[in-house]
DNA sequence: TGTATAATTGAAAAAGATTTTCATTATCAA
DNA sequence: TTGATAATGAAAATCTTTTTCAATTATACA
């Protein structure tokens, strides 16, 4: 019906052509997360993808979860529990703001940001290798 | 020999007056937070403690950060893996540049941030409640 | 279309960090 | 000093995440 390929469609060519196979499992974890709205745990993603696939095993699920963060194709949202959860990763790297209630996301862009992060690094003598910008509040439906 | 109050003798100050009993594990523990310069994690806090406080438990340390925290002496470092680490708050709230090598850890501050991550939140319809700004890298010594 | 091989899987166990439980001990107000 | 109660440390419990391992399966190739 559609022309152009799924979402889900492009991260398991994404997967297939870094050398991963594709196999049942991944293709119901892969769907979940490219068509998802908000951040998943691991354990909430296990328990949507056992509906699809009953025998799938939590243990894959990070796995998959890892792959995909490797490629690029999810992100990774550190929680104050130390806790992980995951987006997916539409236009590379990007900065959240997440709803502590309901886990809605949404990207936001500062296009200065990282030339100033990278001032305020060379100030303290540090090279910059990652940062974290993260935003949490409430969304309009939570509050 | 010093006039004003040691930085510790403050701390421990705030928590009698926060109604919380001064105990020698509590003191042993709030002297190395109060002077760290970089960010101790509880099991490093709790070897340190020791040497000091042999019968010190992990456990109470835990809970001496955690009350720490919750009067603003102390605050967490969120580290990739998930782990929490602890650095003096010396100035309230205050953004983060932390060494991956050694977790020596300066702060610095970006003044019209905090008016920006407003104005980003209410774009989306969000209401601000939290924000984490953590840059990472390797510091002068270490790279 | 088989078939070999190497990747992938799920269960169970292990590993870590953090929290809870609980009996004992210590602080501090009266 | 004493009594109420907060704080302590050990052990056990939780919870997330990782590792191990034998069985299964995708895929390249004959």
């Amino acid at each position: 019906m559609s022309a152009s390929p799924t979402m889900s469609e492009q991260w398991l060519s994404t997967l297939q052509n870094s050398g991963y196979r594709l196999t049942g499992p991944r293709r119901v974890i892969v769907e979940i997360m490219a068509a998802c709205e908000r951040a998943l745990g691991p354990l909430e993603l296990f328990d949507l993808g056992r509906k699809e696939q009953p025998g799938l095993g939590l243990v894959t699920v990070y796995r998959t979860l890892e792959k995909m963060e490797e490629l690029g194709l999810v992100q990774r949202v550190h929680q104050p529990n130390g806790c992980h959860m995951y987006l997916p990763a539409a236009r590379g790297h990007q900065h959240l703001i997440i709803c502590q209630q309901c886990g809605k996301a949404e990207y936001f862009e500062g296009e200065d940001m990282e030339a100033f992060f990278n001032q305020v690094a060379g100030e303290h003598g540090f090279t910059l290798r990652e940062h974290w910008l993260q935003l949490f509040g409430l969304c309009a439906n939570c509050k």
